[in-house]
DNA sequence: ATTATCTATAGATCTATAGATAATGC
DNA sequence: ATTATCTATAGATCTATAGATAATGC
Protein backbone atom coordinates (compact mmCIF):
# COMPACT_ATOMS: atom_id res chain seq x y z
CA UNK A 1 0.00 0.00 0.00
CA UNK A 2 1.09 3.76 -0.62
CA UNK A 3 2.37 6.04 1.68
CA UNK A 4 0.07 7.70 2.95
CA UNK A 5 0.05 11.86 2.27
CA UNK A 6 -0.99 12.66 6.14
CA UNK A 7 0.16 10.45 9.30
CA UNK A 8 -2.84 8.35 9.43
CA UNK A 9 -2.88 8.83 13.12
CA UNK A 10 -2.37 12.19 13.92
CA UNK A 11 -0.54 13.13 17.43
CA UNK A 12 -3.30 14.39 19.80
CA UNK A 13 -2.59 18.21 19.55
CA UNK A 14 -4.89 20.91 22.13
CA UNK A 15 -8.47 22.38 20.91
CA UNK A 16 -11.74 21.02 21.02
CA UNK A 17 -12.06 17.70 18.76
CA UNK A 18 -13.39 17.73 15.43
CA UNK A 19 -16.74 16.04 14.86
CA UNK A 20 -15.38 13.72 11.65
CA UNK A 21 -12.13 12.36 11.18
CA UNK A 22 -9.73 14.50 8.75
CA UNK A 23 -10.90 13.28 4.98
CA UNK A 24 -8.29 15.68 2.89
CA UNK A 25 -4.66 15.93 2.06
CA UNK A 26 -2.09 18.35 4.07
CA UNK A 27 -0.08 17.87 7.58
CA UNK A 28 -1.82 20.83 9.05
CA UNK A 29 -5.69 22.02 9.14
CA UNK A 30 -4.55 25.13 7.11
CA UNK A 31 -3.73 22.72 4.11
CA UNK A 32 -6.48 20.39 4.23
CA UNK A 33 -8.52 23.59 3.88
CA UNK A 34 -6.70 24.45 1.09
CA UNK A 35 -6.83 21.06 -0.42
CA UNK A 36 -10.75 21.40 -0.57
CA UNK A 37 -10.73 25.16 -1.54
CA UNK A 38 -8.44 24.38 -4.73
CA UNK A 39 -10.70 21.48 -5.78
CA UNK A 40 -13.54 23.09 -5.38
CA UNK A 41 -12.90 26.17 -6.68
CA UNK A 42 -11.57 24.93 -9.97
CA UNK A 43 -14.46 23.20 -10.22
CA UNK A 44 -17.25 25.13 -9.46
CA UNK A 45 -15.46 28.56 -9.16
CA UNK A 46 -15.20 31.63 -6.99
CA UNK A 47 -18.44 32.46 -6.05
CA UNK A 48 -19.28 29.12 -6.87
CA UNK A 49 -18.24 27.74 -3.72
CA UNK A 50 -19.40 28.80 -0.48
CA UNK A 51 -17.46 28.59 2.41
CA UNK A 52 -20.27 25.90 3.60
CA UNK A 53 -18.82 23.31 0.71
CA UNK A 54 -15.59 23.97 1.58
CA UNK A 55 -15.90 23.30 5.06
CA UNK A 56 -17.91 20.55 4.45
CA UNK A 57 -15.40 18.85 2.13
CA UNK A 58 -13.09 19.35 5.08
CA UNK A 59 -15.08 17.95 7.61
CA UNK A 60 -15.55 20.82 10.05
CA UNK A 61 -17.89 23.67 10.50
CA UNK A 62 -17.98 26.08 8.11
CA UNK A 63 -17.76 28.79 10.89
CA UNK A 64 -13.93 27.37 11.59
CA UNK A 65 -12.71 27.99 8.53
CA UNK A 66 -12.43 31.29 9.98
CA UNK A 67 -9.49 30.73 12.17
CA UNK A 68 -7.07 29.82 9.84
CA UNK A 69 -8.17 32.48 7.14
CA UNK A 70 -9.67 35.96 7.75
CA UNK A 71 -12.12 36.34 4.69
CA UNK A 72 -13.00 33.71 1.98
CA UNK A 73 -11.02 35.98 -0.38
CA UNK A 74 -7.89 34.84 1.56
CA UNK A 75 -8.15 31.28 0.82
CA UNK A 76 -8.05 31.89 -2.69
CA UNK A 77 -5.09 34.57 -2.39
CA UNK A 78 -3.15 31.77 -1.02
CA UNK A 79 -3.76 29.31 -3.38
CA UNK A 80 -3.16 31.88 -6.40
CA UNK A 81 0.15 32.58 -4.40
CA UNK A 82 1.22 29.34 -3.73
CA UNK A 83 1.30 28.42 -7.50
CA UNK A 84 2.29 31.82 -9.49
CA UNK A 85 5.43 32.51 -7.17
CA UNK A 86 7.33 29.35 -8.20
CA UNK A 87 7.08 30.42 -11.85
CA UNK A 88 7.99 33.75 -11.55
CA UNK A 89 11.13 32.90 -9.41
CA UNK A 90 11.69 30.42 -12.10
CA UNK A 91 11.44 33.28 -14.56
CA UNK A 92 13.51 35.92 -12.95
CA UNK A 93 16.27 33.04 -12.53
CA UNK A 94 16.22 32.31 -16.02
CA UNK A 95 15.83 36.07 -17.08
CA UNK A 96 19.56 36.76 -15.35
CA UNK A 97 21.03 33.33 -17.06
CA UNK A 98 23.76 33.48 -20.03
CA UNK A 99 22.36 30.55 -22.09
CA UNK A 100 20.73 31.01 -25.58
CA UNK A 101 16.95 32.78 -25.24
CA UNK A 102 15.24 29.96 -26.89
CA UNK A 103 16.80 27.69 -24.79
CA UNK A 104 15.47 29.68 -21.75
CA UNK A 105 12.12 29.98 -22.95
CA UNK A 106 11.96 25.99 -23.31
CA UNK A 107 13.00 25.56 -20.00
CA UNK A 108 10.71 28.07 -18.39
CA UNK A 109 7.67 26.57 -20.70
CA UNK A 110 8.86 22.96 -20.20
CA UNK A 111 8.66 23.86 -16.26
CA UNK A 112 5.20 25.60 -16.05
CA UNK A 113 3.72 23.12 -18.80
CA UNK A 114 4.68 20.51 -15.87
CA UNK A 115 3.28 22.38 -12.97
CA UNK A 116 0.47 22.87 -14.80
CA UNK A 117 -0.37 19.50 -15.72
CA UNK A 118 0.95 17.48 -12.99
CA UNK A 119 -0.75 18.91 -10.05
CA UNK A 120 -3.50 17.01 -8.33
CA UNK A 121 -6.05 19.51 -8.72
CA UNK A 122 -6.16 22.11 -12.48
CA UNK A 123 -4.97 25.02 -10.44
CA UNK A 124 -3.96 26.86 -13.35
CA UNK A 125 -7.70 27.48 -13.55
CA UNK A 126 -7.69 29.61 -10.77
CA UNK A 127 -6.52 32.01 -13.30
CA UNK A 128 -9.34 32.33 -15.58
CA UNK A 129 -11.64 33.06 -12.88
CA UNK A 130 -13.50 36.27 -13.47
CA UNK A 131 -13.28 36.88 -9.99
CA UNK A 132 -9.55 37.91 -10.53
CA UNK A 133 -10.58 41.07 -12.83
CA UNK A 134 -12.37 42.35 -10.03
CA UNK A 135 -10.27 44.65 -8.05
CA UNK A 136 -8.40 42.57 -4.87
CA UNK A 137 -6.21 40.09 -5.91
CA UNK A 138 -4.24 42.90 -8.25
CA UNK A 139 -1.08 41.69 -6.47
CA UNK A 140 -1.85 37.89 -8.40
CA UNK A 141 -2.61 39.46 -11.65
CA UNK A 142 0.68 41.72 -11.67
CA UNK A 143 2.88 38.44 -10.55
CA UNK A 144 1.07 36.21 -13.77
CA UNK A 145 1.82 39.52 -15.94
CA UNK A 146 5.34 39.44 -14.83
CA UNK A 147 5.71 36.34 -15.98
CA UNK A 148 3.87 36.88 -19.04
CA UNK A 149 6.55 39.39 -19.60
CA UNK A 150 9.38 37.08 -19.17
CA UNK A 151 8.15 34.80 -22.11
CA UNK A 152 7.54 38.01 -24.45
CA UNK A 153 11.20 38.99 -23.57
CA UNK A 154 12.75 35.62 -24.27
CA UNK A 155 10.47 35.23 -27.30
CA UNK A 156 11.44 38.44 -28.59
CA UNK A 157 15.19 37.85 -28.25
CA UNK A 158 14.86 34.53 -30.00
CA UNK A 159 12.79 36.14 -32.87
CA UNK A 160 14.92 39.32 -33.34
CA UNK A 161 12.22 41.38 -34.22
CA UNK A 162 10.17 43.08 -31.36
CA UNK A 163 7.13 43.62 -33.70
CA UNK A 164 6.67 39.87 -34.37
CA UNK A 165 3.43 38.88 -32.82
CA UNK A 166 4.67 35.49 -32.40
CA UNK A 167 6.28 36.84 -29.12
CA UNK A 168 2.70 36.36 -27.50
CA UNK A 169 2.02 32.64 -28.60
CA UNK A 170 4.39 30.57 -26.07
CA UNK A 171 2.61 31.67 -23.24
CA UNK A 172 -0.68 30.87 -24.72
CA UNK A 173 0.35 27.72 -25.72
CA UNK A 174 1.87 26.48 -22.10
CA UNK A 175 -1.49 28.12 -21.06
CA UNK A 176 -3.46 26.03 -22.98
CA UNK A 177 -2.93 23.21 -20.48
CA UNK A 178 -5.20 24.86 -18.50
CA UNK A 179 -8.06 24.34 -21.03
CA UNK A 180 -6.62 20.50 -21.99
CA UNK A 181 -7.48 19.77 -18.55
CA UNK A 182 -10.64 21.08 -17.69
CA UNK A 183 -12.25 19.58 -20.80
CA UNK A 184 -10.63 16.40 -19.31
CA UNK A 185 -12.63 16.95 -16.14
CA UNK A 186 -16.07 17.65 -18.06
CA UNK A 187 -14.87 13.81 -19.93
CA UNK A 188 -14.42 15.09 -23.29
CA UNK A 189 -10.88 14.68 -24.63
CA UNK A 190 -8.72 11.90 -24.47
CA UNK A 191 -6.48 11.57 -21.64
CA UNK A 192 -2.91 13.02 -21.66
CA UNK A 193 0.68 11.57 -20.08
CA UNK A 194 2.15 14.83 -18.62
CA UNK A 195 5.75 13.93 -20.36
CA UNK A 196 3.45 13.96 -23.76
CA UNK A 197 1.91 17.37 -23.12
CA UNK A 198 4.94 18.37 -22.23
CA UNK A 199 6.43 17.65 -25.18
CA UNK A 200 3.80 18.59 -27.09
CA UNK A 201 4.00 22.15 -26.01
CA UNK A 202 7.43 22.95 -26.20
CA UNK A 203 7.76 21.14 -29.22
CA UNK A 204 5.13 23.76 -30.50
CA UNK A 205 7.08 26.59 -29.26
CA UNK A 206 10.28 25.57 -30.44
CA UNK A 207 8.73 25.13 -34.13
CA UNK A 208 6.72 28.46 -34.16
CA UNK A 209 10.04 30.75 -32.85
CA UNK A 210 12.60 28.88 -35.09
CA UNK A 211 10.61 29.04 -38.17
CA UNK A 212 11.53 31.99 -40.23
CA UNK A 213 8.76 32.43 -42.81
CA UNK A 214 9.89 32.79 -46.40
CA UNK A 215 9.80 36.24 -47.99
CA UNK B 1 -23.24 60.71 -36.17
CA UNK B 2 -23.48 56.87 -36.34
CA UNK B 3 -26.63 54.66 -36.96
CA UNK B 4 -28.13 54.40 -33.20
CA UNK B 5 -28.10 49.82 -32.84
CA UNK B 6 -31.64 50.59 -31.43
CA UNK B 7 -34.54 53.26 -32.56
CA UNK B 8 -33.98 55.92 -30.43
CA UNK B 9 -37.99 56.35 -30.42
CA UNK B 10 -39.43 53.26 -29.79
CA UNK B 11 -42.61 52.95 -31.15
CA UNK B 12 -45.50 53.08 -28.21
CA UNK B 13 -46.04 49.44 -27.55
CA UNK B 14 -48.39 47.58 -24.72
CA UNK B 15 -47.51 46.90 -21.15
CA UNK B 16 -47.01 48.76 -18.42
CA UNK B 17 -44.34 51.51 -19.46
CA UNK B 18 -40.83 50.64 -17.54
CA UNK B 19 -39.69 53.59 -14.80
CA UNK B 20 -36.49 54.28 -16.55
CA UNK B 21 -35.73 54.55 -20.55
CA UNK B 22 -33.58 51.56 -22.58
CA UNK B 23 -29.75 51.79 -21.96
CA UNK B 24 -28.63 48.66 -23.51
CA UNK B 25 -28.21 47.60 -26.92
CA UNK B 26 -31.11 45.47 -28.77
CA UNK B 27 -34.41 46.15 -30.56
CA UNK B 28 -36.11 43.75 -27.84
CA UNK B 29 -36.13 43.12 -24.27
CA UNK B 30 -34.88 39.79 -24.88
CA UNK B 31 -32.05 41.50 -26.76
CA UNK B 32 -30.92 44.09 -23.78
CA UNK B 33 -31.31 41.29 -21.11
CA UNK B 34 -28.44 38.97 -23.42
CA UNK B 35 -26.52 42.18 -24.09
CA UNK B 36 -26.18 43.16 -20.07
CA UNK B 37 -25.74 39.21 -19.17
CA UNK B 38 -23.31 38.96 -21.58
CA UNK B 39 -20.84 42.01 -20.14
CA UNK B 40 -21.50 40.58 -16.67
CA UNK B 41 -20.99 37.22 -17.24
CA UNK B 42 -17.95 38.02 -18.82
CA UNK B 43 -16.63 40.40 -16.33
CA UNK B 44 -18.07 38.25 -12.73
CA UNK B 45 -18.11 35.15 -13.92
CA UNK B 46 -21.86 33.40 -13.83
CA UNK B 47 -22.21 33.06 -10.21
CA UNK B 48 -20.89 36.11 -10.02
CA UNK B 49 -23.39 37.77 -11.58
CA UNK B 50 -27.14 38.50 -9.62
CA UNK B 51 -30.30 38.54 -11.70
CA UNK B 52 -30.58 41.88 -10.22
CA UNK B 53 -27.39 43.51 -11.35
CA UNK B 54 -28.42 42.04 -14.92
CA UNK B 55 -31.79 44.22 -14.29
CA UNK B 56 -30.28 46.84 -12.74
CA UNK B 57 -27.96 47.00 -15.84
CA UNK B 58 -30.87 47.13 -17.97
CA UNK B 59 -33.05 49.10 -16.24
CA UNK B 60 -35.73 47.38 -15.30
CA UNK B 61 -36.86 45.48 -11.72
CA UNK B 62 -35.12 42.50 -11.17
CA UNK B 63 -38.42 39.99 -11.34
CA UNK B 64 -39.03 41.59 -14.59
CA UNK B 65 -36.05 39.50 -15.70
CA UNK B 66 -38.39 36.39 -15.57
CA UNK B 67 -40.89 37.65 -18.05
CA UNK B 68 -38.42 36.78 -20.72
CA UNK B 69 -36.60 33.96 -19.49
CA UNK B 70 -37.62 31.36 -16.99
CA UNK B 71 -34.47 30.97 -14.74
CA UNK B 72 -31.25 32.15 -15.10
CA UNK B 73 -29.39 29.69 -16.29
CA UNK B 74 -32.21 30.26 -19.63
CA UNK B 75 -30.38 33.46 -19.74
CA UNK B 76 -26.52 32.14 -20.01
CA UNK B 77 -27.94 29.08 -22.11
CA UNK B 78 -29.63 31.19 -24.71
CA UNK B 79 -26.20 33.23 -24.73
CA UNK B 80 -24.24 30.36 -24.91
CA UNK B 81 -26.27 28.98 -28.22
CA UNK B 82 -26.07 32.49 -30.08
CA UNK B 83 -22.19 32.03 -29.89
CA UNK B 84 -21.05 28.39 -30.79
CA UNK B 85 -24.20 28.00 -32.99
CA UNK B 86 -22.46 29.54 -35.81
CA UNK B 87 -19.12 27.93 -35.42
CA UNK B 88 -20.65 24.51 -35.88
CA UNK B 89 -22.52 25.16 -38.61
CA UNK B 90 -19.31 26.36 -40.42
CA UNK B 91 -17.60 23.64 -39.62
CA UNK B 92 -20.44 20.84 -40.80
CA UNK B 93 -20.14 22.71 -43.83
CA UNK B 94 -16.26 22.88 -44.23
CA UNK B 95 -16.34 19.49 -43.30
CA UNK B 96 -18.27 18.32 -46.53
CA UNK B 97 -15.85 20.47 -48.63
CA UNK B 98 -13.42 18.91 -51.45
CA UNK B 99 -10.50 21.53 -50.93
CA UNK B 100 -7.56 20.34 -49.03
CA UNK B 101 -7.68 20.09 -45.18
CA UNK B 102 -5.01 22.45 -44.26
CA UNK B 103 -7.04 25.37 -45.87
CA UNK B 104 -10.53 24.46 -44.55
CA UNK B 105 -8.86 24.20 -41.23
CA UNK B 106 -7.32 27.79 -41.63
CA UNK B 107 -10.55 28.80 -42.99
CA UNK B 108 -12.52 27.83 -39.74
CA UNK B 109 -9.89 29.49 -37.54
CA UNK B 110 -10.14 32.76 -39.44
CA UNK B 111 -13.86 32.74 -39.12
CA UNK B 112 -13.84 31.54 -35.44
CA UNK B 113 -10.70 33.67 -34.53
CA UNK B 114 -12.64 36.98 -35.88
CA UNK B 115 -15.74 36.25 -33.53
CA UNK B 116 -13.95 35.59 -30.83
CA UNK B 117 -11.91 39.28 -31.35
CA UNK B 118 -14.22 40.77 -33.25
CA UNK B 119 -17.51 40.96 -31.05
CA UNK B 120 -18.69 43.50 -28.06
CA UNK B 121 -18.37 41.64 -25.42
CA UNK B 122 -15.32 38.70 -24.69
CA UNK B 123 -18.44 35.94 -25.66
CA UNK B 124 -15.60 32.87 -25.58
CA UNK B 125 -15.10 33.91 -21.74
CA UNK B 126 -18.28 31.87 -20.93
CA UNK B 127 -16.89 28.79 -22.29
CA UNK B 128 -14.07 28.94 -19.85
CA UNK B 129 -16.72 29.03 -16.65
CA UNK B 130 -16.12 26.43 -14.33
CA UNK B 131 -20.10 26.35 -13.81
CA UNK B 132 -20.43 24.85 -17.52
CA UNK B 133 -18.92 22.03 -16.20
CA UNK B 134 -21.40 20.86 -13.41
CA UNK B 135 -24.98 19.20 -15.18
CA UNK B 136 -27.05 21.56 -16.75
CA UNK B 137 -25.57 23.32 -20.06
CA UNK B 138 -24.85 20.08 -21.46
CA UNK B 139 -25.83 20.53 -24.72
CA UNK B 140 -23.56 23.49 -25.31
CA UNK B 141 -20.45 21.14 -24.18
CA UNK B 142 -21.85 19.03 -27.10
CA UNK B 143 -21.54 21.41 -29.55
CA UNK B 144 -18.14 22.63 -28.33
CA UNK B 145 -16.80 19.17 -28.44
CA UNK B 146 -18.39 18.84 -31.87
CA UNK B 147 -16.43 21.77 -32.98
CA UNK B 148 -12.77 21.06 -31.34
CA UNK B 149 -13.58 17.46 -33.15
CA UNK B 150 -13.84 19.34 -36.47
CA UNK B 151 -10.56 21.25 -35.72
CA UNK B 152 -8.69 17.87 -34.74
CA UNK B 153 -9.60 16.17 -37.83
CA UNK B 154 -8.57 18.43 -40.14
CA UNK B 155 -5.30 18.71 -38.55
CA UNK B 156 -4.87 15.32 -38.52
CA UNK B 157 -5.53 14.85 -41.88
CA UNK B 158 -3.07 17.58 -42.76
CA UNK B 159 -0.58 16.05 -40.87
CA UNK B 160 -1.12 12.71 -41.86
CA UNK B 161 -0.78 10.79 -38.80
CA UNK B 162 -3.25 10.64 -36.64
CA UNK B 163 -0.66 10.23 -33.48
CA UNK B 164 0.76 13.17 -33.82
CA UNK B 165 -0.29 15.74 -30.66
CA UNK B 166 -0.17 18.55 -32.46
CA UNK B 167 -3.39 18.03 -33.71
CA UNK B 168 -4.75 19.49 -30.38
CA UNK B 169 -3.25 22.58 -31.10
CA UNK B 170 -5.06 24.74 -33.48
CA UNK B 171 -8.28 24.79 -31.76
CA UNK B 172 -6.23 25.85 -28.19
CA UNK B 173 -4.50 28.33 -30.14
CA UNK B 174 -8.00 30.06 -31.64
CA UNK B 175 -8.96 29.95 -27.80
CA UNK B 176 -6.24 31.78 -26.74
CA UNK B 177 -7.89 34.90 -28.16
CA UNK B 178 -10.27 34.42 -25.27
CA UNK B 179 -7.53 35.15 -22.49
CA UNK B 180 -5.47 37.50 -24.17
CA UNK B 181 -8.71 39.49 -24.70
CA UNK B 182 -9.88 38.85 -20.66
CA UNK B 183 -5.87 40.18 -19.88
CA UNK B 184 -6.35 43.10 -21.93
CA UNK B 185 -9.90 44.01 -20.13
CA UNK B 186 -7.57 43.34 -17.08
CA UNK B 187 -5.68 46.80 -18.74
CA UNK B 188 -2.27 44.30 -18.78
CA UNK B 189 -1.44 43.84 -22.21
CA UNK B 190 -0.90 46.53 -25.52
CA UNK B 191 -4.34 46.23 -27.66
CA UNK B 192 -4.51 44.32 -31.00
CA UNK B 193 -6.33 44.82 -34.13
CA UNK B 194 -8.64 42.03 -35.07
CA UNK B 195 -7.08 41.87 -38.49
CA UNK B 196 -3.75 41.67 -36.70
CA UNK B 197 -4.59 38.70 -34.31
CA UNK B 198 -6.39 37.04 -37.22
CA UNK B 199 -3.17 36.82 -38.95
CA UNK B 200 -1.08 35.73 -35.94
CA UNK B 201 -3.33 33.21 -34.65
CA UNK B 202 -3.96 31.85 -38.39
CA UNK B 203 -0.14 32.01 -39.03
CA UNK B 204 0.99 30.01 -36.44
CA UNK B 205 -1.47 27.23 -36.66
CA UNK B 206 -0.40 27.25 -40.64
CA UNK B 207 3.70 26.99 -39.33
CA UNK B 208 3.07 24.23 -36.70
CA UNK B 209 0.61 22.01 -38.77
CA UNK B 210 2.75 22.50 -42.19
CA UNK B 211 6.13 21.43 -40.25
CA UNK B 212 7.59 18.96 -40.55
CA UNK B 213 9.97 17.73 -37.92
CA UNK B 214 13.55 16.52 -39.20
CA UNK B 215 13.85 12.95 -38.49
C1' DA C 1 -58.00 40.89 -23.75
C1' DT C 2 -53.31 40.90 -24.00
C1' DT C 3 -48.99 42.36 -22.78
C1' DA C 4 -44.97 44.17 -20.19
C1' DT C 5 -43.98 45.90 -16.60
C1' DC C 6 -44.27 46.84 -11.51
C1' DT C 7 -44.47 45.84 -6.07
C1' DA C 8 -43.96 42.69 -2.53
C1' DT C 9 -42.28 38.77 -0.54
C1' DA C 10 -41.17 33.74 0.64
C1' DG C 11 -37.68 30.77 1.58
C1' DA C 12 -33.09 29.59 0.87
C1' DT C 13 -28.98 30.74 1.00
C1' DC C 14 -24.24 33.18 2.23
C1' DT C 15 -20.28 35.44 4.90
C1' DA C 16 -18.66 36.67 9.07
C1' DT C 17 -18.82 37.41 14.15
C1' DA C 18 -19.66 36.34 19.15
C1' DG C 19 -19.00 33.51 22.45
C1' DA C 20 -19.12 28.58 24.52
C1' DT C 21 -16.59 24.25 24.93
C1' DA C 22 -13.14 20.62 25.13
C1' DA C 23 -8.83 19.43 24.37
C1' DT C 24 -3.41 20.05 25.62
C1' DG C 25 0.53 22.36 28.08
C1' DC C 26 2.66 24.43 31.94
C1' DA D 1 -3.48 29.65 29.52
C1' DT D 2 -3.73 28.53 24.97
C1' DT D 3 -5.65 26.49 21.20
C1' DA D 4 -8.97 24.53 17.85
C1' DT D 5 -12.96 23.58 17.44
C1' DC D 6 -18.06 24.00 18.18
C1' DT D 7 -23.07 26.31 18.34
C1' DA D 8 -25.84 30.06 17.26
C1' DT D 9 -27.04 33.86 14.77
C1' DA D 10 -27.17 38.65 12.52
C1' DG D 11 -27.74 40.89 8.44
C1' DA D 12 -27.25 40.79 3.68
C1' DT D 13 -28.06 38.79 -0.04
C1' DC D 14 -30.26 35.73 -3.95
C1' DT D 15 -33.76 33.34 -7.11
C1' DA D 16 -38.23 32.81 -8.23
C1' DT D 17 -43.30 33.38 -7.66
C1' DA D 18 -47.84 35.80 -6.90
C1' DG D 19 -50.48 39.11 -8.10
C1' DA D 20 -51.36 44.29 -9.09
C1' DT D 21 -51.05 47.90 -12.57
C1' DA D 22 -50.76 50.58 -16.80
C1' DA D 23 -50.17 50.54 -21.33
C1' DT D 24 -52.07 48.99 -26.34
C1' DG D 25 -55.34 46.47 -29.48
C1' DC D 26 -59.71 44.92 -30.86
Amino acid sequence: MATRASTPERTASPGRPRLVKPKRRGDTAREEILDAAAELFTRHGYTGTSTRMIADAVGVRQASLYHYFKTKDDILAALLATTVDPSVERARELLDTEAPALQRLLDLARYDVTQLAAGRWNLGALYLLPELADDRFGEFRTARQELAAAYESLATETLGNASDNRRLLPFRLVESVIMMRSDEQRGELGDHTVAGLVDTIVGAIEMLIEHTPSA
